[in-house]
DNA sequence: CTGTTAGCGCGTTCAA
DNA sequence: TTGAACGCGCTAACAG
């Protein structure tokens, strides 16, 4: 067991200096061909790979890149990461990886983990219950970028990748009043998200081109569990009119909602119908599929986060200073066929 | 913008030496506790944080582990990244990650990458399609431990935490037979995979508590495209003795393989039953699932692995080698209530 | 108790 | 065409 040979090994092998050594095998044109084929010769034989630790410590930089997400055990978010991977991968960054697991204090923990490990930039999705965005100050004054991707602070001057389910809500929305649907209720999570306070907006605009009254009871909130979803089914079915199509907040949600309907003795797509935020492809083979899905595109954004990152950071060599990205990605509504 | 702050820039600041800044910080014993404040109190007004990189660099510890796995969108995988994450921060180590997407060369080209950011250790599910185990020579020379995960090579000395889905087949067979079935087809997958061999030791061991014959050709394969399942499923059930249940490689394998059985018009759990191993939770509210499901146990397996890795990491420091952890997690056959 | 010095591995002047 | 010297930020051995 040895430690990985060092251009000094090299060096000293060859009894030349360190700096002809890395002059050689960074084909520096003004080197004798003759050391230059040696030295490449003898860092082949002894598998010599520069310490890129080292190089980045003296760089300043390490192409690495950051990335926070709330859970890669979620179907939405690992195909974020997968996404982030392929992508940064491309461009030879690595990617440092934390998950915030929804608490602001773990979340604010990791970005002080991943700055002194001095990452270049990072991707991150915010934790469901972050309110206080003192934590990324310190990345903003040492000139760290930041892309937020998906969950996005309310906040100004910021670089970020989101998806607009606005019109994707509204579409729904659409679709459901032309099969004939006028009691549409919304099952949301949680109003202090962002995305959630878009399937509002939507669901409204959805119901205005149609003579419909909006009623703002037929929007609730669930947190996400299957206690809070079923409670907050409980609360739409006790209503006088009863709706007869359900906008849920994403896939789990629906089941949820689904497997209390039935419960329920309600018929699915007959007394109410379900239109889900699509997560998991798997939906579609469900025994009660929802009849619609909003789809978000995570890959896709994520990609476009990473593609962004990158940018600023190839950029930030010209010092020029850059714009504030903000790019929305559309989500989409996908009908679904009816199984038999 | 500015850059982070340094021992250097404190020492100036206060007129004292670096190392003096470096002791202070650090609570030595014999330092004045007068300079000590004052030091401790400048670092904070001035957000200072050790550069990580620095101190790995001349400690030649990174704290880091890499993870290699074939796809992180995969249900099986991003469960298993999240658990890594969770356990290797519990020990203050980071994660640098990679996906080989099942290609050798790309797997191969990762352990060099995250070698040449010397991580201090590895855990790694190699790809399918990895015959080749020299990529792995560099990191033994160099004494970096690696912790093989799920998807172990077939070589000796090694680490390694696997799940033995040997065990649930024979359940799952046997749970077969007990329900009355007498021809029992298996839909693995590719055989070069350790799992799949294990698949089929099962499935022979399972046949054996029962006075039936083994029959070779009710094992199939599929490559675990759709197309694969299909024409696999197709030779099956081209059999004269048609299979009445089927255990397949996986979720997704036994969706395709489902939907094509309904394809061809046979009544799921009537005239053909399926066990699956498991992946995703959701299985459970499919159309027509499983009757049964082998539950792999993702996190914890993956938990374990980098427990094995951390432990494998302090004891480096004791110099003293430790024996070839070979730890493996039983698989266990889940019986689904029928869904009405 | 504190300062000086050296070195981790590398790239990059500056000099020769 | 090559080598010597320096510095990135930090710790540690040694000297005071």
């Amino acid at each position: 067991m040895v430690n990985p040979p060092t251009i000094k090994e090299i060096a000293k092998k060859l009894n030349i200096s360190t700096s002809t050594v890395s002059r050689a095998l960074h084909d520096h044109h003004r080197i004798n061909i003759l050391t230059r084929i040696r030295v490449q010769k003898l860092a082949r034989e002894l598998d010599y790979e520069p310490n890129q630790k080292a190089i980045f410590f003296q760089k300043r930089r390490t192409f690495t890149i950051g990335v926070i997400l709330p859970d890669l055990s979620e179907f939405y978010f690992s195909t974020a990461i997968s996404a982030i991977e392929d992508a940064s991968t491309k461009h030879k960054y690595s990617v440092l990886l934390g998950q915030s697991h929804d608490s602001e204090a773990r979340e604010k923990h990791i970005v002080e983990c991943v700055m002194n490990q001095r990452i270049d930039g990072l991707i991150i999705s915010i934790a469901k219950s972050t309110k206080n965005y003192e934590h990324f100050d310190l990345l903003k004054r040492y000139g760290i970028p930041v892309v937020f991707f998906d969950r996005i602070p309310d906040i100004p001057d910021i670089h970020y990748v989101a998806c607009n389910v606005e019109t994707g809500t509204v579409q729904a929305v659409k679709f459901l009043l032309q099969n004939g649907h006028r009691t549409i209720g919304m099952l949301n999570g949680p109003e202090q998200l962002y995305s959630c306070r878009q399937r509002i907006e939507g669901y409204i605009k959805g119901l205005e081109s149609h003579p419909l009254k909006f009623d703002p009871s037929l929007i609730v909130s669930t947190d996400l569990t299957k206690e809070g979803t079923e409670n907050a089914m409980a609360e739409l079915l006790r209503l006088k009119r009863k709706p007869t199509a359900l906008v849920c907040f994403n896939d789990n949600v629906t089941l949820d909602a689904i497997q209390y309907a039935r419960k329920m003795k309600l018929k699915i797509n007959k007394d109410i119908s379900f239109v889900s935020f699509s997560n998991q492809p798997m939906i579609n083979h469900t025994a009660f599929p929802p009849i619609a899905t909003i789809e978000q595109f995570p890959y896709q954004q994520a990609q476009k986060a990473t593609e962004v990152l990158l940018e600023l950071l190839s950029r930030r060599d010209e010092n020029s200073t850059s714009p504030f990205k903000k790019i929305t990605v559309q989500s989409q509504l996908a009908i679904h066929k009816q199984q038999k």
